[in-house]
DNA sequence: ATTAATTTTTAGACTTATCTAAATTTTGTT
DNA sequence: AACAAAATTTAGATAAGTCTAAAAATTAAT
């Protein structure tokens, strides 16, 4: 009942997908992540459903079952728990790190994974700023501030609001600050503490008063 | 061009059966070894010959070309050196090492080996005492002393003679002393310098005149 | 030196993961 | 609603690695 090193990586691209846009994930978008055929998709995905891994129903994209969820998570703390120790340890940039981890992000022993875990200090994040999720698959809550507390010039992405009322959360989406969208901050002005992001290329001038309600991350 | 896990292991069982008995490695053997199938075996050796890495002459049994012995002792080279990290960073015991080290040993990145062989201080050996090949696969001398000198209760084996003679080598034969037969020292005699060695579970004597030829392992 | 036993190889089939090309379903447009 | 376009699935092939069963070559033994 092992999972192939092909088998993980479907589930991880399918993890990832999901995150962003709601509903399944679709056989093209699966394939052109995982650079394949679409083809190729659907056969994995036939694979991955009669292993209970995920759900699939014809022409309707694909979800993670929490047996698939568990296995592509896991996946991912150990390529992050790697991450780490190639750029603390052994001297990575930041931006050699990927492929190798890559690859050691398959190797299954949980004494392996525990251990390397307890080495490391238990990190809640790798050299990316990715959380590390633990053992039992849960993300650390994210470390997050208001949008108004942001530094000039970092990079973010809204995580949540504390005001719930129906004009605001439809002006949020009419602006397009929505759940999870990242942007930068690029200007701040003390006169009336708005400030100025960048998102998808546009500039959006938020309010002290829109800001002071939304958590983004830190 | 690269190679799979498979044709990996395949080539490292042909280079650990090598070592033993001179000429070419039998299909049975390789495929014992491999907990496979002869025809199994016989597919592979096809499979690594086109690549020109073993020789092969039908029912004569493969050996490795000096291309196919480059990647063997590498593989070998990143499985004790994952060891070492294992054992001596993670806190593994040297029983429960082999296992992930066989896995971590496919991992494929010169820079992350370099990198790990720097962060072990280029350690020599295993912790099994295995010596770690360099990175351009030549072994390290192994230590060694003459028998003579060996402590008392310490496991050994024979690496070699400092009389060539044809009767000291016939004697040695008849007793059982050959290249690489693994012993322990049980005894010594202060008075004539002589020792008493177990091996094969049988006892031998071996006068000082002889043990002083004999190079074995520290 | 002929058998007998053993070893090795071949032949044919199966699984995983992939592909191309064709068929089908869904979606979008007039 | 009907047709075109796009997305998805199926069908049929291929390559790696494995297996069983049978054939061929080698080695051992009488």
């Amino acid at each position: 009942m092992e999972n192939s090193f092909t088998e993980e990586n479907y589930l991880k691209a399918i993890y990832k997908l999901s995150r962003k846009g709601d509903s399944g994930v679709s056989t093209n978008a699966l394939a052109e992540r995982m650079d394949t055929k679409a083809s190729s998709a659907t056969d994995m995905i036939k694979r991955l459903s009669t292993k209970k891994l995920v759900d699939h129903k014809k022409y309707q994209g694909v979800t993670l079952t929490e047996k698939g969820r568990k296995v592509a998570v896991d996946i991912i703390r150990k390529h992050r728990l790697w991450e780490v120790f190639l750029v603390e340890h052994l001297g990575f940039g930041w931006d050699e790190v990927h492929d190798v981890a890559e690859q050691l992000e398959h190797i299954s022993s949980p004494l392996l994974v525990e251990r390397l875990d307890r080495f490391l200090n238990h990190p809640k994040y790798d050299p990316h700023g990715g959380p590390i999720p633990d053992a039992e698959g849960n993300f650390p809550a994210p470390a997050r501030i208001k949008l108004d507390e942001l530094p000039l010039g970092k990079q973010s992405k809204v995580l949540g609001v504390t005001e719930h009322s129906d004009s605001f959360l439809a002006y949020l989406k009419k602006v397009g600050l929505d759940l999870g969208q990242a942007f930068t901050l690029t200007d701040r002005h003390d006169f009336d503490r708005s400030v100025e992001i960048l998102l998808n290329g546009e500039t959006l001038h938020v309010s002290h008063d829109v800001a002071k309600h939304i958590f983004v991350a830190n």
